[in-house]
DNA sequence: TGCATCTATGCGAGCGGCTCATGGGTCCGC
DNA sequence: GCGGACCCATGAGCCGCTCGCATAGATGCA
């Protein structure tokens, strides 16, 4: 005999309850969730009637356009997040204290330049210490949340950040700072007097703290053209289009025709470090990937 | 048709088969953990094995004494503690979201003294504010591990723990203090020499701090009666059995006959504070009892 | 007014997880 | 030494949960 609610809670969210509930979110529908978990819209429609009949709550809105998730629902998506990471972290901390090896999926979440020019061979060689452990880099930019959002949304396990005076670390989340990096002047190789050519800037290089400094500076003209992201900077200025002022990282892969200047003792200079939450901060994974972090950023800034 | 593996990872626990392995943990064998769990020895055994099976992992070992957790079974444990609160979690702070009211278990560690005196008039206004708050205190000797050890373990949401040099707040936990109180000389009233009887002493009266300043004090002798408690201890000093350095709280509830006398401008105190998980940290039934604690412990130390 | 594209739902099938019953192992007392 | 009293392990069977299938209902668009 099988009485009806036996074990468990009366309201228990099995993984599965919970991945649909990310993968509705996430796809903004239940049949476009169904399709990513391999499953069909029926399925989706049943589960989340269940998980709403079960909490009482009406999770998401529907409509011709699909599903949004309610506030409540948004809530819930974030704490499913969550879970489903910690229960991925048991299963690989309880492995990997058997072998006494390091592995388990790792999700990164950094802005443009970290990802392009910091992050490689950091990777490279917590790939070669530890095989087990399957990293990968979502480039976000850093406005707004930033990656730092990414990690409080449950989206990454890891993110490089900006920590600013603009941006402090989120009190739920723990982080550091990794390396310091003065800003430059870039322009044209070659030109006279760079200081005079237009700014060139883009949307994620407002950190407060520089933008003091820039106040401060009379020959900075306004940005007379706005670009996307420091790629894009970087090769307008190499175009001849323009000067800019940009952080160390983002002149990494400078192409050729461009020269950098230094801003002199009193240059601006921004923080870039890590943020992850404090649950992940203990596993092995990230443990072992901020000792890489580390040990490869360190260099860095005596280097600047 | 139903494909063997369909939606979800291979390697799947629910929610049901953590709770079988915390039992396990707790009960020490598959037969209590059944009866905990309102199962049968026999339900306990499968899931425990299905789950070993999928971890790929021994997690306990059997014996004729019952079931004792392997290392990779006692980290198994302690992330199933910390997953099955975090869905207690998303439950209630999805249903509060939509009621806009707050709730759920709240389970509270904390030493003897601060159970006794500090918690009562905040948990009756915790109370008061969100009858939907279920907390719990369990009483916890403050050595060791102590209640911050019972918070890391996941076997409870918060702790009130002193907070000194010899105990600092472990990385993975955050807190705050909420009180820094004076350590006081108790004795028998009406005694002409109290700093002559013999002193009384209890386990967790052992702050590094206390005793750097102990050290410095030529009349205090070595204990010569070592109680169980600070509760035992200050009956003892009211027997006339000797005298005793407890801080305040402890003395809340001293009873008739004895004395409490100052140790002067440089007497030693400690720091008593609340330590938390920072996932639960921002839940809002964990800050509300902290908004309480707070509230009350202000005006206790400006009292002293 | 069809059509396209969502979600909702009734129905049936299969797997998973439970109980029941039983067996094996070990320690203790008689 | 031997039954009994604890443990856990295991096989058989049953029941319910969850999913797929088919279809109906809703809604915006041409």
């Amino acid at each position: 005999m099988q009485v009806g609610e036996w074990m468990g809670s009366a309201v228990d969210l099995v993984p599965q309850e919970l991945r649909v509930l990310v993968a509705v979110a996430d796809e903004g529908g239940f049949s476009a969730a169904g399709l990513r978990l391999g499953a069909t819209q029926s399925a989706v429609s049943h589960a989340v009637r269940g998980i709403e009949r079960k909490l009482g709550v009406v999770l998401f809105e529907r409509g011709r356009y699909g599903a949004r998730p309610t506030p409540a629902g948004a809530r819930a998506v974030t704490h499913a997040r969550r879970v489903l990471r910690m229960l991925e972290t048991l299963v690989v901390e309880t492995r990997g204290t058997q072998k006494g090896e390091v592995g388990g999926p790792l999700r990164i979440a950094a802005f443009r330049s970290a990802a392009l020019y910091l992050l490689p061979p950091v990777l490279e060689r917590l790939a070669a210490r530890h095989p087990g452990i399957e990293a990968t880099v979502t480039v976000v930019r850093e406005v707004g949340p930033g990656t730092a959002g990414e990690v409080v949304e449950g989206r990454a396990d890891l993110g490089i950040a900006t920590l600013g005076t603009s941006s402090p670390i989120p009190p739920e989340l723990i982080g550091d700072v990794l390396l310091e990096e003065p800003y430059a002047l870039v322009h044209p190789a070659g030109h006279p007097d760079p200081r005079s050519l237009p700014l060139v800037d883009w949307r994620e290089n407002c950190s407060s703290y520089t933008r003091t400094w820039w106040a401060a500076q009379d020959w900075i003209p306004a940005a007379t053209v706005r670009a996307e992201d420091d790629g894009a900077v970087l090769s307008m200025v190499g175009s001849g289009l323009g000067m800019a002022i940009m952080p160390t990282l983002s002149l990494t892969g400078a192409p050729a025709g461009i020269e950098i200047t230094g801003l002199g003792p009193d240059r601006p200079t921004r923080r870039v470090g890590y943020v992850t939450t404090p649950e992940l901060a203990t596993t092995s994974a990230v443990r072992a990937f901020v000792r890489e972090l580390r040990a490869h950023a360190k260099p860095q800034v005596r280097a600047v």
